[in-house]
DNA sequence: GCAAAAGTGTTTACCCTACACCCATGT
DNA sequence: ACATGGGTGTAGGGTAAACACTTTTGC
């Protein structure tokens, strides 16, 4: 990672991603691991470059991370408090890694600019799981998929911020009709109502919910889609626009 | 007004306010205008000290203009593009005003940190009209407050950040019953409704209007209010926790 | 008593839910 | 044929809009 002491960037401002994704019935996020004794861990984040707009940023930092051009991506909350910095993680982290030689790319100034306080604007966005190649960094020793029940413990306000993310998603669901963009190209009805049960965490009933989505009139169904079990075969829709 | 050329803020990041507040049915907006040739207005905007949060720091900019303390208030969205930089209004503003003596208070220092690009957070607020006292800065030539529906045009992007304003404001009235922040202390139905007329700028059924309003259980049913008017005397209301 | 405006009740329509049933598929 | 799971139709309940009526107030 290109340490950013300089003016390239705006200063005290960065850029915290949600990156959800959805597979086997469960909603997921992809959430870097320090390669740093601790168990450190970071949602993807970033800063933001003199001449690029703050969109533009979040594109970059998540296609960074995830090798996807064309991602669904929404502001969704400002994190400003006063005591808003990485400080204490910081100086634990370098506590716990003393006798490492990693210690020493933190110099003094770099790590000054690092630990100062921090805004940070929350973006979240919506890929489909099989087209993500996630991206380790050199900094990172991992970068997984967590099933959004079982997060780790991030650091910072990270597992606050993932928080409202849901709250948000969950909230422009309908009206924003964005859930289409954690399933692949196409998908059957049911695949649908799993990843709406995911996201609330909650059952919805089958043929109602066939109903309100067939509603929309964003679907076109396709061929049936054979799967070999001995059941009706599911119709295939996909995503109208 | 405190030019802010050093290191006590937050750099390239700002903060703008709508001020709503509703008057003989019209939702308004405080707008100051600056004392310039030209015609200037722009949104109530201040910058983030380094110790502070930025909710409190809209609180700060938000009392200094209205001197209220408890503010209802609420962050709405950031503009973050990569473009934006008042310095095409500034240019403007000083090619009209080269004459005045005004002009000179523009050092170049100044005048490069203001001009920079600035990621701007928008808050909106939501005042009783009657408790706000203008308060005119020294920049300023005058503060008012206009009609929704007949707002000046402003520099920048401040007309736009006022249309994002109203529609968050509208999607959030129901579900986090915000409302009545402007409205004085007690009010009749009729008030309510007209209120959320001038907000969604459409009618209500008052009957049903009025049984919805109830249905929250928020209200506490006052005395009548006798306005001499040859009518029955409608019920005042209180806004209750 | 009457006009004006507030309060309240009733009917209607619509939407969401629940239940039921039918259909396709592979063993 | 039958078990499994997908597709669709219909009745019930609750909510919200539309309509109607009653009450209060000052002249």
């Amino acid at each position: 990672m290109h340490l950013p002491s300089e003016q390239d960037y705006i200063q005290q401002v960065s850029i915290d991603c949600v990156i959800f994704g959805y597979q086997e019935t469960q909603l997921k996020v992809l959430v870097p691991k320090l390669a740093f004794k601790g168990d450190f861990w970071a949602l993807p984040s970033g800063f933001i470059l003199q001449q690029e707009g703050t969109d533009q940023a979040a594109r970059r930092i998540l296609e960074g991370r995830t090798g996807i051009k064309n991602i669904y991506l929404e502001q969704f909350r400002v994190f400003g408090d006063a005591g808003r910095t990485s400080a204490p993680f910081l100086e634990r982290l370098i506590e716990l890694n003393q006798e490492s030689s990693r210690e020493k790319q933190f110099n003094r100034k770099e790590f000054e600019w690092m630990t100062r306080r921090f805004i940070s604007i929350g973006y979240y966005a919506l890929v489909d799981i099989n087209e993500v190649v996630p991206n380790k960094h050199d900094i990172d020793e991992s970068i997984e998929w967590y099933n959004i029940k079982s997060l780790p413990t991030m650091i910072m306000d990270h597992n606050q911020i993932v928080e409202q993310a849901l709250e948000t998603l969950r909230s422009n669901l309908d009206k924003k009709l964005i859930a289409f963009n954690l399933l692949p190209e196409t998908f059957t009805m049911m695949e649908v109502q799993q990843l709406y049960e995911a996201i609330f965490d909650k059952p919805f009933a089958r043929n109602n919910f066939q109903k309100k989505i067939l509603d929309l009139n964003v679907l076109e169904r396709l061929e049936k889609k054979f799967t070999g079990a001995a059941n009706k075969a599911p119709y295939l829709y996909r995503f109208l626009k």
